[in-house]
DNA sequence: AAATATATTTAGTCGCGACTAAATTGCGGC
DNA sequence: GCCGCAATTTAGTCGCGACTAAATATATTT
């Protein structure tokens, strides 16, 4: 019952951050494909198909076959816990340990692992409980729950528009490195100044710097959020 | 070549650390009993043999069969990262986030096996490049230096000596917290003031304090060492 | 509605690192 | 110098989590 491998948390973690990208997209599916699971972990469809059913047997998804995966309640709760631990592990090694913004994600993916809640516990309290991570991706409490203000896609705004940003893609570095050089950051306001004919790209200003303008793809736009 | 599991590292670890204390006690012999090993890894004799021969095959231990085992210079190497890895999580634990002593062995167990380089020179940096962890023991330099005062068993100490404690071993918390309460720490001036007939008890007083006697086993007082 | 393309699963294998049961080797006592 | 016992190794298995090749189900096109 204690016992959950690396190779299953990586699992509920990526079932759970695929699922949540298909809610906010359309309606409500959040069933996750076999096939974009394996991709996102770079593993092969059968292998991934292997661990689903293994997972629906411990009871943390349900997998209908042919169809995809969710999370049960279960699941889910360990997929957040999982997340916590990433996301306190990021904060704390940039505030403590003067990690750059760009090397935390891969220092966290492993140590994400092996944190135990003892030291959770600790490093979150010697933080003082923070919200959000460097990224700005909220950091789900003991409880389970999400903090989330509600936010929406760079992607989404209208040409003219400001605000804030909110979060950007925390996986890349390379991506965080172009990010961080245009000044775009969570915290920084930005203004919507075009939008290319088809699919973008998306350009954008930060607001009070040298208001240089920035291009952005559809899918790198999607995924940063900005508060209004 | 950079692919070392957790399992290896263990195994280099035990044997660096068994064959020291072989060392120490006869002349030279070094050489590893593979059930010993296996009895400190919590593991069948033949899962040692295996991984020995395994081992054999990377270069990084020599093994004679039914004779036993050897670190090769290359396995050494390792053997000193992973436990530089080990103390220095230590030290950083106890001294950053005030993890309990009798805590932070545990902990370390499992974080020296993904703490990356980048990681462990932050570490190290923000502590000023300890030379010893918080129960005493040397922490190996970089390049396979161990620092090491000249230091001596508490256990050959003649009654009457006194001398400050150096190391306490590290691995058994109920011991810890049994040694913190009779105030005996690296750094206490102790003082024997008595030996029992066979093989112990030895009696020790921690000057300065309640100057209560304290009893300490042979094998307890054979694992703490002092210098005078 | 049939044909084709794509997604998913089944079947069978592999490496790792553990295990038990059964040989073997080597050493201390006589 | 032989004998028995303890230490060690061999032989064979298992669970985990990956893989490839091949079969099957779903989706799309016409």
């Amino acid at each position: 019952m204690t016992s959950t491998s690396a190779a299953v948390e990586d699992y509920l973690k990526a079932v759970y951050v695929l699922g949540e990208e298909e809610r906010d997209a359309d309606g409500r599916s959040r069933v996750v494909a076999t096939t974009a699971l394996a991709r996102r972990l770079g593993v092969s469809p059968p292998s991934a198909t292997n661990m689903l059913k293994k997972l629906d047997a411990l009871g943390l998804i349900v997998h209908s076959r042919y169809r995809g995966a969710e999370l049960t309640p279960a699941g889910r709760a360990l997929a957040l816990e999982v997340i916590r631990h990433h996301r306190l592990l990021e904060t704390y090694l940039a505030t403590a340990l003067g990690v750059p913004w760009d090397e935390v994600h891969e220092e966290a993916e492993v140590l994400e692992h092996v944190l135990s809640e003892g030291l959770e516990d600790r490093i979150a309290a010697q933080l003082g409980d923070p919200t959000a991570d460097p990224h700005g991706h909220p950091i789900p409490r003991r409880d389970g729950r999400v903090p989330d203000a509600g936010q929406s896609r760079l992607w989404d705004l209208p040409v003219g528009a400001t605000a804030t940003v909110a979060r950007v893609p925390d996986s890349d570095a390379r991506t965080l490195r172009y990010l961080d050089a245009t000044g775009i950051r969570p915290g920084t306001e930005v203004r919507v100044v075009a939008v290319g004919p088809v699919d973008g790209p998306l350009f954008v200003t930060a607001i009070g710097s040298a208001e240089e303008r920035c291009a952005l793809s559809k899918v790198l736009a999607e995924s940063i959020w900005v508060a209004r």
